[in-house]
DNA sequence: CCGGATCCGTACCGATACTG
DNA sequence: CAGTATCGGTACGGATCCGG
């Protein structure tokens, strides 16, 4: 039974092995499919929902909801309704939030740096591996 | 059968304000499950395969298979084949590989400094809002 | 030891319709 | 305007078996 295999425990646990701990939190939260556009959008100010939905044309209104529900949860932006009609309610980073922002910029930073290698590495392994299903 | 990427679903779009523009091919490629973690233990040094699984304790054959080849396709790692029996192949990071440590340690860096405080918050938020369903 | 191939559940996300 | 509710497709990831 099960001859060196390390036991596969039904532990989610990732462990990570000295170096990590924690970095999985945070991607699990910013490397979602819209957080950081809206991050990076509420860094410029201020913005109500429909601004932020106009701000990140391919967003559903669904999407967006959840999403800055997420990211209230976690206190990286605050909500604030205005009792008018119709109805206002405006986003905004906190401080934490904003924090956030200097990590997104390294993460354009380095990505601008890179991304035409990584697009030449991709096209070279492409065309040495046809077939392989990779993406 | 490699369905290899039929053309059916998704441009992008996002188009991003202005701040962003290549944010999300780096997420794309980082924010997945696996890719940091064994860019995190690659930064240590060359691992074979059973060390990189080992060293990753949640990961399946299958996903750290997927996740070295993708690295390896945008050139963040190396792998060289022995040719001995056993089969030895060893992975490296490529200098591009090891520059995204330094992206790595930052996310770590304010996972550590902020993951407190976003516990917290997130705590006072779900007693506030009990059955919001929002996670 | 290093994978590739297959089956399958689930979580994510988009589209749509409806409410206050 | 600012959401909520529901449905459905798809892509991701885990388990397992098989091969070099």
């Amino acid at each position: 039974m099960s001859v060196g295999h390390t036991a596969v425990t039904t532990e989610p646990v990732v462990s990570c092995g000295g170096e990590d701990c924690g970095i999985r939190e945070v991607l699990d939260r910013i490397g979602d499919k819209w957080s950081v556009l809206v991050v990076v959008e509420l860094a410029q100010g201020v913005r109500r929902f429909r601004e932020l939905q106009r701000a990140v044309p391919g967003i559903s209104q669904r999407m967006l909801t959840l999403t800055v529900r997420r990211l209230e949860r976690d206190g990286l932006i605050s909500r604030t309704v205005h009792a008018v009609v119709p109805p206002q309610v405006d986003y905004e980073l906190t401080p934490t939030g904003h924090s956030l922002t200097h990590l997104v910029r390294a993460l354009a930073d380095w990505s601008a740096e890179h991304r035409d290698g990584i697009a030449e590495s991709r096209r070279r392994w492409d065309a040495a591996h046809p077939d392989s299903g990779i993406h």
